[in-house]
DNA sequence: AAAACTGTAATAAAATACATTACAATTAAG
DNA sequence: CTTAATTGTAATGTATTTTATTACAGTTTT
């Protein structure tokens, strides 16, 4: 599993709490403690979303582009999903046995609901009921 | 991600199959196509949480230690789950920024939700309702 | 023109996951 | 009581994924 849900939340947040103003990734990667150069491309996948926006140059920097009362934490992880919630084996079960032939397709159902069941969890808050919880 | 809960769960139906008969290691990881050891190493795990147990020496293989009825896919997902569902930045942020200071604690009641809402959409099935779909 | 940024590619390093080899210990069966 | 089949386990190697770093072109402000 990779960080790129807590990345991008954290962004998230920290844009949320910068009132509109524009904050440059130097900044935002000091937060996180991680290289600018991730924050950036994090960036790239967040702004393809919709969910923030950026400014070349001199003072520039990115800032949110929707109210933060219109994000909701489902949406934030569906922009970031890589990988399968329950995992999956790359190699091909043996097609020759019975119980190997047919369990991806019953692996993916559980996939699909436990996914859905995730995202709906997350979905119950936005970014500004979780920005909200710091004080 | 790994794919602990495909092999896990693939080995619990595969012995169900098997209806009480023990099935080597050879032959489970045939079906799921990985190498034996990494079977072995799964079952001690899968043993650890009763539900296989196993037979050495010639002849031997695992079997499983409850009903079907009485395994639920979330008690499954629980015996494998090693990483965090939504990730986990392992740098820790900003201690001097304060979003960075209080961000884990949040980061980490929203892990929380989410991972009950994963599990509870798992215990929704046992492993005898799982390997009922085969067919 | 200089400075402070973003965008992006290329490469390296670190961490994780999986595969393989090897062999001791156990058990069954002739 | 020897052989064969199996588990248990350690050690090591390989592949994949994730993160970090370096470098620099392009953009914008001052």
């Amino acid at each position: 599993m990779n960080s790129r849900f807590p990345i991008s939340l954290h962004i998230l947040t920290l844009l949320h709490d910068a009132n509109g103003e524009v904050v440059s990734s130097d900044y935002l990667a000091g937060s996180i403690n991680i290289n600018p150069v991730l924050v950036r491309k994090e960036i790239i996948n967040l702004r393809k979303n919709g969910f923030v926006d950026s400014k070349e140059g001199k003072g520039g920097g990115s800032f949110l582009a929707k109210n933060a009362a219109d994000i909701n934490l489902g949406e934030v992880y569906k922009a970031v999903k890589t990988s399968n919630v329950l995992g999956k084996n790359k190699n091909e079960p043996n097609p020759n046995c019975p119980i190997g032939m047919q369990i991806n397709q019953h692996l993916d159902g559980l996939r699909i609901d436990a996914e859905n069941s995730l995202i709906h969890s997350l979905a119950k808050q936005t970014l500004a009921d979780f920005a909200s919880k710091f004080r």
